[in-house]
DNA sequence: ATCCCGGATA
DNA sequence: TATCCCGGAT
């Protein structure tokens, strides 16, 4: 059975991002970076508690009041200003509407083009905002799949997302479970230090 | 290679 | 106490 099905069977759908707003999804892409999701959590309900949920909110505001609120997240003075070059580039762009209009690859090459927003973050905002058939490459892809024996792990980004993508059928549902099956299964088994007891991928495992 | 940084977990 | 977290810029 392949990786995906496995993965599938033992922990089941994921259900990531489901009915929240692309506006939401983006936000949230930025917040997480290198950052447990739980607080990223406590970071956006903030926001939205203090009301100020939106792009001209969050431009309106002053750099320490948005950095205040967003402090659980982490990195918060860095995390202030790229949140706050992303609500100017959508503004810039006419609003999150027109971007859902646009081809994938020109979308893409604009969100890497937003200082703060590099490959991962782009690619999370295209499968989980804008349902975009694009295969998000991160740390956990890596090291579930070197260990599988079925990449390096230290390809470029893009050279493993080319992979991924013409590996599969290009379908954003199933890259959308796909990469929460991947975080799952990296925190359930496949962590730094790997728990291999009792691991559903560990018959096709290179890791004795 | 280093910095940014709080919160959960071990 | 140390490590890690749905990274990116310098």
């Amino acid at each position: 059975m392949a990786v995906f099905q496995t993965m599938l069977k033992t922990y089941g759908s994921q259900g990531w991002w489901p009915g929240e707003t692309a506006f939401e999804v983006m936000v949230g892409a930025i917040l997480t970076q290198n950052t447990a999701w739980p607080n990223v959590e406590k970071a956006i309900s903030n926001l939205k508690r203090a009301g100020v949920f939106s792009a001209v909110s969050l431009l309106d505001m002053p750099h320490e009041a948005l950095a205040k609120l967003i402090r659980p997240s982490g990195y918060f003075n860095i995390k202030a200003d790229r949140l706050q070059q992303f609500c100017h580039f959508l503004q810039e762009q006419g609003g999150v509407e027109i971007l859902g209009n646009m081809e994938t690859t020109r979308l893409r090459k604009l969100l890497l083009g937003v200082k703060g927003v590099g490959p991962e973050t782009a690619d999370d905002m295209l499968l989980y905002a804008f349902q975009r058939p694009v295969f998000v490459i991160d740390a956990y892809t890596r090291r579930i799949f070197s260990r599988l024996g079925m990449v390096s792990g230290d390809e470029s980004y893009e050279v493993l997302r080319m992979g991924f993508e013409s590996a599969l059928e290009a379908d954003a549902v199933l890259f959308n479970e796909y990469h929460a099956l991947i975080v799952r299964h990296a925190k359930a088994f496949c962590s730094k230090k790997p728990k291999c007891a009792g691991c559903p991928l560990a018959a096709r495992c290179t890791i004795p």
